[in-house]
DNA sequence: GCGACAG
DNA sequence: ATCTTGTCGC
């Protein structure tokens, strides 16, 4: 008897994740990561997607490369995208990587200096339920270290939002301080992080690849200006919700130029059906 | 049927 | 992911 289609493809992927899962390096491969300052550290990426409201299949990938220890932009790139895969927990590469990867192959092409030296993903690494999340994913297929920080808990191997989770939270006193996320097998998946003194409401830390878990929480909360880490943060505050419709009808009008709530957006076409927009200026806190 | 469900 | 207003506190 086959399966549904549905079946099909989904088991196709889990195996295509165990295979891949086999490449993720879980420790420390660079020398930067060994200093207690990151010296030698000097650009840290963040990628996201963003959406708007009534349409899951057209995005905004966005990729953004922050100077450390700084964080300022160095560089930026939005690009409009169809997306082909449904969201699926615990599937969510299959829905993202292909983007995510252009951006960073854009950038590889026209500015290998701007490289990222690790990218923080928005979504799990490890701490997955079969420890290939997006952040692996993307890490494995890039060769580059990647963090994967989720925002919302994924209950996954026996971690939940129990009492006990809810108390160890309520015990994270500083930003800094964390607790392992600790799976069914006794392994340590991820760690919730305090990210900022601010914020209660912890992220959720894993290794993607080729760096370990202890130097991605120290890597993580040394690139956190608020709860968010600001790779992530600057990359969704790229695509705010309301310019996409607008930015929609630019990419269809093929216009070089708009202006977007008072502001203009330069645009540039790569191909006859791919532009980048960049934003001259825009209000940021 | 009920709960869970990164983004 | 995205929606939306106010509210509380430093």
């Amino acid at each position: 008897m086959s399966a549904s289609p549905a079946e099909d493809l989904l088991q196709q992927w889990e195996s295509e994740q165990a295979r891949l899962r086999q490449q993720v390096l879980e420790d420390d491969t660079e020398d930067w990561q060994r200093s207690p300052d990151f010296s030698g550290l000097e650009r840290v990426g963040g990628v996201d997607l963003s959406f708007i409201k009534g349409d899951d299949v057209n995005a905004c990938a966005q990729l953004v490369v922050l100077s450390y220890p700084d964080l300022q932009v160095l560089y930026e790139d939005s690009q409009m995208v169809t997306l082909t895969a449904p969201y699926i927990a615990g599937f969510l590469a299959f829905r993202e990587t292909p983007f995510l990867l252009e951006a960073l192959q854009r950038l590889k092409k026209n500015q290998p200096t701007l490289l990222p030296q690790v990218v923080f993903v928005d979504g799990n690494g490890l701490f997955h339920y079969r420890e290939f999340g997006l952040a692996c994913h993307l890490g494995v297929l890039s060769g580059l270290p990647c963090v994967g920080v989720a925002k919302n808990l994924l209950q996954v191997q026996g971690v939940n939002k129990s009492e006990e989770h809810q108390s160890q939270i309520a015990a994270l006193q500083r930003g800094g301080d964390s607790f392992p996320l600790i799976g069914a097998s006794g392994k340590v998946l991820g760690k919730a992080l305090r990210s900022s003194d601010k914020s209660s409401k912890p992220v959720y830390v894993s290794v993607g690849h080729k760096i370990s878990l202890d130097t991605a929480v120290r890597l993580t909360h040394a690139c956190c200006r608020y709860r968010v880490p600001e790779p992530i943060r600057q990359s969704e505050h790229t695509a705010p919700s309301e310019w996409l419709d607008d930015f929609v009808g630019t990419f269809n009008d093929r216009l070089s130029t708009s202006t977007i709530k008072g502001q203009q957006i330069h645009s540039s076409v790569w191909k006859s059906d791919v532009t980048t927009f960049r934003l001259d200026e825009r209000a940021d806190g």
